[in-house]
DNA sequence: TATGAATGAGAGTTCATTCAT
DNA sequence: TATGAATGAACTCTCATTCAT
């Protein structure tokens, strides 16, 4: 790891630190050079435009969630049930977004209003890191642990936007990260209904 | 009615408009004005900055969702269950975002990245909406029909960021409103897990 | 002509003037704004960009001078000979030059180095003017007034190349610009060879 | 020839070919570096700044032409008339600015804009240059190849800025240097004025 | 002999905003 | 009620240049 490598990293940490809290229009050159200690144009000896620097956040914000949830998966033992194989998705997901990750954040937050032909480049990426869960879906209900007349698609949607903006609300104080993966997966699969509820 | 009162709605309409598709930051006076059929400058005479107009916008995407939502609990029969009533909820928040409303959508998308005394103020507004959800879901798990285990609080923030979000995805060709609200309630109350599930 | 067109030809005025002493480049909006006595963001107020300045400046400078060459060849006598012609088409050439115009010199300094695409459409000018002398060398050439061996067509080159240079050089203190034409025709037509040439 | 003479030569070349393409202005010190094979400061090791590059730049195309003509004159038979000493140095001039000579290309283009220093240095050669043609112009009107009407300092300007500007729209496809040269000699000295002319 | 890393100066451009009318 | 004209502030980006190595 030379100087500049570090350099470029920091410029990337800064961008995704900036990008997070004040958005990617908001946020200006300087704004991440001053974190970084160095002069705005410094930036471009590493890259070529203020929108390369976003379409590289974006990617590591993805990249990123997605090797830990698949990590997370391929790590399972093989004789845990789908449900098991799921809480252990929502958690590495939860863990990384959480714990980690200015970038994963600053994607969720910036990714609407990107630029179209970088929206269209990391759309790739983000359909790879979907696949993760439509398969991990789709083999829970051919296994039988999800209702037949469960649509997985709208499932997976409404499941991963409640994931991702935990960013927005979770304290880490109030709840341990393993807490509440476990909390969310049984509220998934046995519902909120009390005794009394049809 | 007067034409003056006109212009300024179709000021707001415009910048809703702009606000969801491009973001507050993106979003020029002169795209407003074009939309509005009038110079950058007549927006001074209704508002007295963009922020201005950023603030009145996001106010009225919490009102009318509000007021929706509200109009339903209100208006539902006295002798419904609990469940029903939060499926109405559902549904109201649901057909106001997705049908109507560009202020609502403007709000989601613009909320995070708004000057911080922007935000202040509106999250009086935003909490009060919370409270009709709180009440709702209070006295459903008061009446045994959510489990007394369940943490209302996150389960709130789970709902809501999930709902908000169907804006992103939702597609009316694929399922009218009213059984994406049944469908979720479902869901929510009886969780996915099949018959293998433990 | 109401104060913002005044303001726009002042603008233009100064584009020229600045493009013919620094050259497209090395001017900055600046320069020209200062000289008009406005901020350099006015500019904007009445032009796209510092292109489009360089564009009507190169254009005007090529019509200005078609003008007059057209007008002089246009009024001359009909009974005159293609020679007259040709010395009178000279004369409104160098005087239009010489006189009055940044923005020819602007031209013939700025042409080779403008932006390919601005070159092209602008060729499109130039090819006019250069037909009017086409036109003027043909007719002398078909009445016998220039010998038939001469190639038209590198004779426009240079006799044109010539006369546009002027503008580095000529002083009017020296020589009256009609005595230059004739003299410059004299030159053309009869050749500088004394009696002792072969 | 040093590795070091030979670097050094290739980026005066590289500079010449962009100065001339680009013009000094719009040429940036990596273009003329790419070309060499270096990065843009090793220029600085040759070079102490952009500007001297200029200036060699203008400095070898003026002598190179210098040379060139000087040359042809000097090696002229002693018997040959005047004007075919003219003719000889025509044609020197020619050949160098159309066969070899980016340096002269850029010399034209580049001299009216380059910075007033370099210009007031520049001076010295261009005159001493200019120095060749009025001896080579006078000679001829003493003995009597030239009308002794003809104002030698306005035939000079006019015939090297019309030579000059050959580079311009000059195709070797269409006529040998030397037939070209000998053309203008021919104009020069015995007009294109027809029988029917006055 | 040449480069990697960085900088200072400054360019063109955009935009919310002002103000006289 | 609205516009034409203009501005100040700020932004992204370019580039010649420097300097330690």
């Amino acid at each position: 790891m030379k100087k500049s490598d570090d350099t470029r990293r920091r410029i990337l940490d800064a961008s995704a630190k900036m990008f997070r809290r004040k958005g990617y229009d908001t946020t200006t050159l300087k704004d991440i050079a001053k974190i970084v200690k160095v002069r705005a144009p410094a930036i471009y000896y590493y890259f070529d435009s203020k929108e390369q620097l976003l379409e590289e956040v974006l990617n590591i914000g993805i990249d990123r969630i997605h090797d830990a949830v698949q990590h997370a998966i391929a790590g399972s033992a093989s004789d845990i049930s789908h449900r098991e194989r799921i809480e252990a998705a929502i958690l590495a997901h939860l863990a990384t977004l959480l714990r980690h990750s200015d970038y994963t954040a600053a994607n969720i937050i910036n990714y609407h209003l990107a630029p179209k032909n970088i929206r269209k480049r990391h759309l790739i990426r983000r359909e790879k890191y979907n696949d993760c869960w439509r398969a991990l879906l789709q083999e829970a209900q051919q296994a039988g642990e999800i209702e037949a007349s469960v649509d997985l698609h709208h499932l997976r949607l409404f499941l991963l936007s409640a994931l991702f903006w935990t960013h927005e609300w979770y304290r880490k104080e109030d709840e341990p990260t393993e807490a509440m993966a476990k909390r969310i997966t049984g509220v998934l699969f046995d519902g909120i209904g009390g005794t009394k509820a049809r």
